[in-house]
This record gives structure tokens, C-alpha cells and sequence, in this order.
DNA sequence: GCCTGCTCCGATATCGATATCAAGACGGTC
DNA sequence: GACCGTCTTGATATCGATATCGGAGCAGGC
């Protein structure tokens, strides 16, 4: 008892005792037992976070901001990933739960129904970003995911394109349904019809699309992807098809990648601030937890987004080591 | 007692019995308590794993190959990041400990000495990749880092290259210096003058490094560069330096990564079988945890790379989209 | 001397599970 | 009926911490 009065300065100890308290921890190295005192105070000074995967850099970027904040606030991460699987999440963010994890952090699974609502959760503090969930109890954070899709696919239209197709990985995500309702919006602004194709899951997938896309009567000019994993496979599908960037087809991305600037041609994204949207999301999580605010509950912030233009919108056309025939 | 019975089928209970339990089970929703079960039976059923970060694609690849391993064992993961710092990864492995995992799995960090002989640890199976540790009581699943450095040089041999120089992030890094080692080995097998740099950390020192070396009198015409993550700068810095790539400069990578065939040029690389450096690492350890085989201590297992011979090394000009003047 | 108040420390109960021990119920054997 | 073995179940102690209570020791005031 003693010992836990002076390791947790819970209660006044005699400087004597104290001296001797430290010098016997120090010889028998001892080190508190963190199962024992969850299991007493039913916390665990920790906070889970739980993403779809850490493939995706956009994921890592996130969970790696969020650990950040936490170790400033002195708390350890547990960190899981749920493959998209609303039910592989459900096992993991209870397992952390029943671990006594005081708060949550979740970039929510896209396929399945979403079980934070379930009585399991009810005293735990939960706080999304990237995708929201619906309850009063929650927090999100999200971006401009509409507005950014408005202004790529606006500035394809100022570039005389009319065509324009749009690709996206499934509709079941929610941040790809947002761009996609931006790419709709400004279509029908402008009085062009939407051409919408889902399902870039594969290269191979991604390629058939494109091809599909291509093989109508009228062919797009320019592709919006409405994500980067699908960037990828599409920039695959485009170099194996022979389709020429900017020339044949202006293309321009969501989500900035690495190298995406150093890439032949460099392709124009609306850039996402993930560092930071880990960052907020983390901090409300932490102003829950520490000020116990209910006043949050339900809020939802919003941040910006950035088109970046580089080449592949057929802007910017002299790139410093790059010489495209016919251009 | 009897719920505990029935639950763990570590006593026979009265079908009746069970079946009453079952039914309590699901009225209260009751869920067993992993915290209490971790305190009195001192395990946990789950691991940990420690990787430097999640940005780097081969570090994602080989926590999550580790964990679909864990998860085909039954056994939950607990990842945690060290930022390649000793420090850290002590505090993390030694969190696990105590929070009685029953093995970890770590790629050891590059900066400051490992902590891993500690007492702590004594009682902990360990197993790492990527790069090894010191001692009887460990596992380490590596590859074959020397050879396929030799081989990527002796690549650029055969193309007639003579002056080839090397880039690496930090000789505080074991596979940096494996591979820098096979660099110097095959150049001089070959009677040439091994030229070598560290410090790849950021793109710009990267690029002062590339000046470096390129304002010598004799001018490198290939690079070897030892890893991932100073290959994305070092295309940066060739990409603002106008130095085209594989007509000023043959250019072989050390890991493959996402587009870097499509890149332009596309580049080649020596190939690690990161995926199955992590499953491999992670049978090892279940291995040793569930049938106890002490004869596995101290053993080493190499995985063999590839080299993957593409344009940036000059091979293969004709690139599908593409075409460098002056070629 | 007695009471009150304060500081400091230890004894005990508790968190929720399981290891261990013991005991009731029942059938069979002599 | 006494004894034994098997099956089944509950009682108690335990893991290592902390919440709570109580008591020892001492000072000060009447």
C-alpha cells in the first residue's frame, strides 16, 4: 500500500519511508504489474486506434498522428487493423474495450454494419476520421472530400474537357461516395453527363474498367480517380494500354502520394492534410477524455483540401526531363 | 468456477449445466474478462510486434504478414512502432512484457543498443527480421542482403559500367550495411574503386550527396542505391538536378516497390520476399511458443532475393509509353 | 489526564478470473 | 450398512494492484 501511495502520490509519505520505498523498488527492479492495476481501476491509461490497413500510406500517415499525440499525453497506443471488416473491427475494438482502453480512434471498415453502437461501447469515448459514423456519441473528422472532387473536376472542365470519367475503388466507402457525389455535382453544373465506374479493386479490375470507359462511342478525355490505391492500378492499367498522359487522356488524382510530383508525368491530386486530420482527431479524442466535454459529443470538423496541379491535367507541360512525342 | 469449466473445457460439467451456463451467457451478455484471466494465468494469448514505422511500405508488409500468421493461431497482435529508436522499442517490448504477451516479433531498431538481453526479457521468446540481433536465445529471419547487392553490381559490370557509386540512408543500419558490404565486395572482385555515401535522410541531403559525388573529376555512371526509402529521394534530387535517368546515370534499387514499374523509367531493383520475411518470422516464433523447441535458439534463416531487371539499369530501352530524347 | 486533530502506515477487501481442495450424490461391491 | 470410486459442483485462495478503514504516535489545548 505504501509503495502505491508513493509511486502514485496518492496520499502523503513520510521522505524516510520514501527513501526507502525507491531504493528497494531499485534493487529488486521492480516494475507495477499494468494487468493488476487495469484490473483494479478498470483502466489502462492507453487508447486504441483502429485502421483498415497500413498499406495504404494515407492509413499509416493517420495512425502514426494519432500515436504522436497520445505519447504526448502520456498514453500508450494499441494499434489494429480491420481489413475493412465491420465485423473484424467489432472483435478488435471490443477486445481493446474489455482491455480498458479509454478511448477509441477509428477510421470506420467500409464493408458491414458498424457496431459502435452496440452496448459494448456505451461508456467508451469513440472519435472517427477519414469517415464518420452516425450517434450523437460520436466525433468525426473528416475532409472536403465534395469540394476537393468539385474543384479537380472543374479544372478539367476549364481546360475544355467535356468528357470526363470518373473511377472510383466502391461505392461502399464513404469517402469515395463523397468525391463522387463532387465529380456529379460539377458535371451537372456544367450541363456534362456523369460516366461513373466502380469496382478498382484489382489492376486488372481497374484496367477492364478503363477500357470499358474507352470503348464507347465517345470517348473521356480526362479520368478523375477518386482515390489512390485506384491511382495506382489505374497508372498500371493506362502505361499497359498505351494511353498517353496528358496527351491522350488529362487525368488528375485524390490523395497525394510520394513521388507522385517525380512521376512521368507528374500527376495533379487534390491533396488531403492526413498528418493533421490524425492530429485533430486525436486531440478531440483527448479533450473528451481529460475534460470529459459531452458538449463535442456529435461534432463533426471539417478540413480543407488543396488541388495540387502539376502534369498529368496537361498543365505545367514542360517537366524537367520529359519529351512525349507528338506534344 | 463452473462458467470458467465450461468455457475453457478444462473440467467436465454436466451437459445440463453447460447448457444452463450458455444460457446465463447470452441473457447477461456476459464476456469473459481478458484482463483478470491475463493477471492470474500470467499470458495473454497474443503477441507483439515492433517495426521502426509504418511508412515504409516493407515494414507495413511484414507487421501485417505477421499478424495474418498470429490470427490463424488464435492469438491477438499488439503492434507498436520504435521510430528506430532503442529507447522506445525498450519501453514498448517492455509494456508487452508486462502485459504478459507471449512472444514478440521485432524488426530491432537501428539507433542505440538493443535492450533485448535485459532481464526483462528472459522469459520471452523472441524472434526478429529484417535485420538480426546478438545471441543464443534469439531468432532472426533475414535475406540474402550481401548477395543481391552483388548481384545488382555485377549487373552494372556487365553493362560496362565502371565507376558505380553507392547510396545508403545510415551504416547504423544492418541491411544498409550488408548491402554496402556486397557493393564493395563485387567492385573489388572487380579491381574498381568502391565510392560510397551515406546519409540519405531527407531529399535535400540526398541531392547534396548525388552533387557530391557527380562533381568528382571522374563522374559515377551508375548508382547503386541500398534502400527504399533514399531511392524516392535520390529520384527526386535526379529529377531537379535534370540528370536523366538511364542516359546519364544507370540506376539499380535495392527493394521493389509499387510502380516502380511504371515509373519512367521503370526502375530495377533487387526484390525481397517481404511478405514471407514476415510470415516466415512469425511461424518461427509460434514454433517455439507452442512446442517449445529450445533446439530452434540462435538459428538464422536467409531468404533469397531477386533481381528484377527493368529500364533504369539501361536494359530493356523501349518502354511502352516512352521516349527520352537523345535515345 | 483526557480529548481532539493530524500525520503516517498497515490490515483488509476488492477487481474477475482460475488452481486447488473438498464435499455431496450416486452406484456398485462386499 | 459400510466402504470405495466416479462424476459433478462449490468454497477458498490466489494473481498484484488499489480503495477504504482503522490505529499508532504525537502535539496541543482544556
Amino acid at each position: 500500500m505504501t509503495v502505491s501511495r508513493v509511486l502514485n502520490g496518492s496520499a502523503p509519505v513520510n521522505e524516510g519511508t520514501k527513501a526507502r520505498v525507491y531504493q528497494a523498488i531499485k534493487r529488486l527492479s521492480y516494475q507495477p504489474n499494468p494487468v493488476a492495476r487495469s484490473l483494479r481501476q478498470a483502466k489502462s491509461n492507453s487508447i486504441g486506434i483502429i485502421v483498415p490497413n497500413f498499406y495504404d500510406p494515407f492509413f499509416a500517415t493517420c495512425a502514426h498522428a494519432i500515436s504522436l499525440v497520445a505519447k504526448q499525453h502520456h498514453y500508450s497506443v494499441n494499434v489494429s487493423t480491420s481489413d475493412e471488416d465491420a465485423g473484424i473491427e467489432f472483435t478488435e475494438a471490443n477486445l481493446m474495450v474489455l482491455n480498458h482502453v479509454e478511448g477509441l480512434a477509428v477510421i470506420p471498415a467500409a464493408i458491414g454494419k458498424s457496431s459502435f453502437d452496440r452496448p459494448e461501447f456505451h461508456s467508451t469515448h469513440i472519435v472517427t476520421l477519414d469517415r464518420p459514423i452516425r450517434g450523437q456519441r460520436f466525433n468525426s473528422v473528416l475532409v472536403e472530400n465534395q469540394q476537393g472532387a468539385i474543384e479537380a473536376v472543374k479544372h478539367l472542365i476549364d481546360h475544355g474537357h467535356k468528357r470526363i470519367c470518373c473511377l472510383g475503388l466502391s461505392n461502399k466507402v464513404y469517402t469515395i461516395r463523397a468525391r463522387h457525389e463532387g465529380y456529379k455535382k460539377a458535371m451537372m453544373r456544367f450541363n456534362l453527363i456523369p460516366d461513373q465506374y466502380f469496382g478498382g479493386v484489382t489492376e486488372e479490375a481497374t484496367r477492364v474498367l478503363i477500357q470499358k470507359a474507352m470503348s464507347g462511342r465517345k470517348k473521356p478525355t480526362a479520368f478523375f480517380v477518386s482515390n489512390n490505391f485506384v491511382m495506382r492500378h489505374a497508372l498500371h492499367a493506362f502505361s499497359k494500354l498505351n494511353i498517353r498522359i496528358p496527351d491522350d487522356i488529362a487525368l488528375i488524382g485524390f490523395d497525394d502520394w510520394e513521388m507522385a510530383d517525380i512521376f512521368v508525368p507528374a500527376i495533379t491530386v487534390v491533396r488531403q492534410p492526413s498528418h493533421e486530420l490524425g492530429r485533430v482527431a486525436a486531440e478531440l479524442l483527448f479533450a473528451r477524455l481529460e475534460h470529459k466535454e459531452v458538449s463535442l459529443s456529435g461534432q463533426q470538423i471539417v478540413m480543407p483540401v488543396e488541388l495540387v496541379i502539376r502534369q498529368s491535367c496537361g498543365c505545367n507541360r514542360r517537366g524537367p526531363a520529359r519529351a512525349v512525342p507528338g506534344n
